[in-house]
DNA sequence: AAGGCTATGTTGACAGTGTCAAGATAAAAC
DNA sequence: GTTTTATCTTGACACTGTCAACATAGCCTT
């Protein structure tokens, strides 16, 4: 980036391209992101992006399927420390869930969110990144009903979207500004698992 | 509307505008929603909006406003019906709110999204009417506590984050395209009633 | 009724945006 | 060494929100 010397080719535009997104998308988040001021900021004129990605929504896929990389190695993590208990490990999990979204709010709006997802726009490479770490939701959730953590009477699958759900939708609120005030996250967390984990406690 | 007379003040621009901008929102979304198309729906310039919005948020929000005040009233409609039980009302309030979203995922996505209440962008006409619509999911969260429906040792208003988040979580996931199959909504919503009361209906 | 104020409407303009088409250049393949 | 292919370029189009300056018409006051 610093050594970049000006040639007609560029060398690795598409790394160049979703390194500076990703960082602009950090800083300034997902609508203040257009490919010409990414082009410019490669050094590059304003449709040479399109080589490399098919539309502006390619991209984001790109950085998106990232960051579900990323985030499925963090929560095997979590999930695969032996020593501790699988309820500690499930409490974790929720703390790191809101936790991850609260720290990088457009990354996870750019993830979860309408812009990707809606009209079939996710790209395949982006779907093969994601699925499997939606499946790993269900995959923990059978694990922590097997280990009599949450309720055993309800279908795998179900509940792993309820939980994934109230997870979702407690990070959404958060970011989106409408739970305005952010001091009580982690007590949310707890409430949140507590309520999950309720009546395996006090059997 | 039909009998429209071409004159130079249009006469009730202002409701015109939200008219249209409402049913323009319902078919095509929120992002397919431009002030210059919908002037000329009204048959008026491209700029004349901007004598009864301050910008294209301000519309946003008077839209939205409508939809919260829509939303609280049939709540409360559901909240207060005295022929049935509690439990059911619960119940029912699960689905409703979960049938509201996706049979509006237009609105829904306006009045919940980011894009209105991000970076302190919501009018305070929109504030006077959405707070109340929150607040009373507090008061129906002790309501269920006081019920015996909802654990009583959680907090009332940390414990209507987390419920609100969960039917906020379902909703979005649904009308963002994650859970690609709705095919199975009633399911979700009483696993995640069940999930709530399930202590309560075992004791 | 005459004049002025104000609400509301108009056109023109600017700075953006994503994206297509057609041409230029360099690297890689034959 | 020539041809193919990947990459990058400029030009153009149709959009967008929004500001400034000006025009019209209805209302309010005198």
């Amino acid at each position: 980036m610093a050594n970049a010397v000006q040639s007609y080719h560029h060398g690795d535009l598409r790394s160049a391209l979703i390194e500076a997104a990703t960082a602009r998308l950090s800083e300034y988040g997902v609508d203040s992101l257009s490919l010409r001021k990414l082009a410019e900021d490669a050094g590059v004129s304003r449709t040479a992006p399109y080589h490399h990605f098919k539309d502006k929504s390619a991209l984001l896929s790109a950085i998106a399927a990232k960051g579900f990389s990323d985030w499925h190695t963090a929560a095997k993590r979590i999930f695969e420390q032996e020593d501790k208990t699988p309820q500690a490990r499930f409490r974790e999990f929720v703390h790191e869930y809101i936790g991850y979204a609260a720290d990088n709010p457009e990354m996870y709006e750019l993830m979860f969110g309408r812009t990707i997802w809606q009209n079939q726009a996710a790209t395949n490479d982006l779907k093969d990144v994601a699925f499997p770490c939606f499946q790993f939701q269900v995959t923990m959730t059978r694990y922590w009903q097997d280990k009599g953590l949450l309720p055993n009477n309800q279908d795998a699958l179900r509940l792993a979207q309820v939980t994934w759900g109230t997870l979702h939708g407690i990070a959404r609120l958060l970011i989106d500004g409408i739970y305005a005030d952010s001091s009580h996250i982690e007590e949310m967390c707890d409430c949140a698992a507590d309520l999950f984990m309720q009546k395996q406690m006090d059997a």
